[in-house]
DNA sequence: CGCAATAGTTACCGACCGGTCACACCTATG
DNA sequence: CATAGGTGTGACCGGTCGGTAACTATTGCG
C-alpha cells in the first residue's frame, strides 16, 4: 500500500545540497503531470485511474495538477494532444529515412507500424479514448478526429507519392489494416490475425500495383 | 429526474386484473438485467454505468440483480457471452442463404459486415470491452478471447472452403479490415476509412483470385 | 389453502471519486 | 532582506460506486 509512496518530498532542498549537480533537473510538475497521465491512462483506462492517483505517480499532488488543468478532461485531452505530437516526428522519421522514395516510405511505415504493434501492445491511445469516453461532446473527440484525420491523410498523401492507382482506397485499406491489427492484437493477442499484418500490407500494396 | 421511472411495481397484480391477458409475458428478471446491461454497457461504456442504473433501467432492483449474477463483473461476461451467442445466428442465416457456395457467402459476409458498420456505429461490444477492462485477469477477458477466436476461426474456414488460396491469409486480412473499420467508424465517423470497406474487401478477395 | 421460492423495498456501509479550500513552504528575483 | 509566485499539505465537500442486510410482497405449486 505505502509501497507506492517512494520519494516525494523536499527532494530539491536535500538533493540540491547533499547531491550537488544531479542535473537533468527533472521537468516542471505539468509535463510530469502530462508523462504520467499519459502511462497510466494507458495502463488503467482513462476511466481507471483517479486524478490523485496521478499526481501521486508524478511526484506532486492533486492541487498543483487542478492550478494546471481545469479538470480531468482537460488534462484527458492535453494527454491525448501529447501522444498526437509524439506521432508527428514518426512522419519526419519516415521522410528522412528514405527521401524523395515514397514507395520505400510506404513499405518502411508498414514495417515502422508492425514494431509499434509488438512494442506497444496496448493499442492506440486516441482509438481507446473514443472507445472509452461515450460521453457527447466530449472535448476528446475533437482531439481524436483532428488526430486520426490527419493521420490518414498523410498516408494518402504518401500513397500518391508514390503513384499507386487508387491511392485513396489504398490508404484507406492500409488504415483499417493498421487500426484492424491493433484491436485484434489487445483482443486475442499476438497469435491472432495481427500476427501476419505485415504480409497483409505487403500482398495489399502488391495487388494494388505497387510492386514495380 | 423522475422521468425514468415510469412503470415499475405492483405491475403483475394490477394489470393481470385490469387489462386481461396482456401477453407477451414479459422476460424474467434475469433475461431483463442482462439485455438492459447491454444496452446501457454499449451506451455509456461498462465503467460508465452503475448496477443500479442497470437494474432501475430493467424495471427491478439491485437486489434481484446481485441474486442472479455475483458481481458487476460476473455480469459484464454474462452480457458479454449473451453477444456472442447472438452471433452465432449471423453464420447460420449466411451458411442458409448460400448453401453450398462459399464464394457466394463470403461476399455475403462483406455485405452483412458493411450493413453492421452503419447499423452499429458502436463497434464490437467484446472488442469495446476488451479495450476498457485492463485489470489483468478479468475474467471477460476469456470470453473476449473465445469469441473473437471463434469469429475468426469461421472465417478462415469459410476462406478455405471458397477455394482460395493463401486462404488463411485472406481471413487474417478481412479479420483485420473489420475490426479496423468498426474502430475507426468509431473514432472518425463515417467519412473515414470505414466508408470503403465493402470496396477494400471486395479488392483484397479478388486480389487473392476470388473472382472466378 | 399453505408453503417455499422468487422478487421488491429501503436503508445502509465503506470506499473512492472529482474538485476546492486555507495555509504553510520554498525559491528566485529585486 | 523582502516580496511574490509557484508548490506542497491535509482536510474537507457532495456525490456515486459496488455490495449487503433485513424485511415485505408476490408468485407458483403441491
Amino acid at each position: 500500500m505505502s509501497i507506492t509512496t517512494v520519494q516525494k518530498n523536499s527532494k530539491r532542498s536535500a538533493d540540491a545540497k547533499s547531491e550537488g549537480d544531479c542535473r537533468e533537473a527533472r521537468p516542471a510538475p505539468r509535463d510530469r503531470i502530462v508523462s504520467t497521465a499519459c502511462d497510466l491512462f494507458r495502463q488503467h483506462g482513462i476511466r481507471g485511474i483517479g486524478v490523485d492517483a496521478i499526481a501521486e505517480a508524478a511526484e506532486t499532488n492533486k492541487m498543483t495538477l487542478y492550478r494546471h488543468f481545469g479538470s480531468k478532461d482537460d488534462l484527458v485531452c492535453e494527454t491525448l494532444k501529447f501522444t498526437s505530437q509524439k506521432a508527428a516526428a514518426f512522419w519526419d522519421a519516415l521522410e528522412t529515412a528514405h527521401p524523395g522514395d515514397a514507395m520505400a516510405q510506404l513499405h518502411g511505415w508498414v514495417k515502422a507500424r508492425a514494431q509499434c504493434l509488438t512494442d506497444e501492445p496496448y493499442g492506440c491511445d486516441l482509438a481507446n479514448a473514443a472507445v472509452e469516453l461515450k460521453e457527447q461532446g466530449h472535448p476528446a473527440h475533437a482531439v481524436i478526429e483532428n488526430f486520426k484525420t490527419a493521420q490518414h491523410q498523410r498516408l494518402v498523401l504518401l500513397c500518391g507519392q508514390a503513384g499507386v492507382p487508387q491511392s485513396e482506397l489504398l490508404a484507406d485499406t492500409l488504415s483499417m489494416l493498421l487500426e484492424g491489427a491493433r484491436v485484434s492484437r489487445l483482443a486475442i493477442g499476438t497469435d491472432g490475425p495481427s500476427a501476419h499484418f505485415v504480409r497483409a500490407c505487403e500482398a495489399t500494396i502488391a495487388s494494388f500495383g505497387g510492386a514495380r
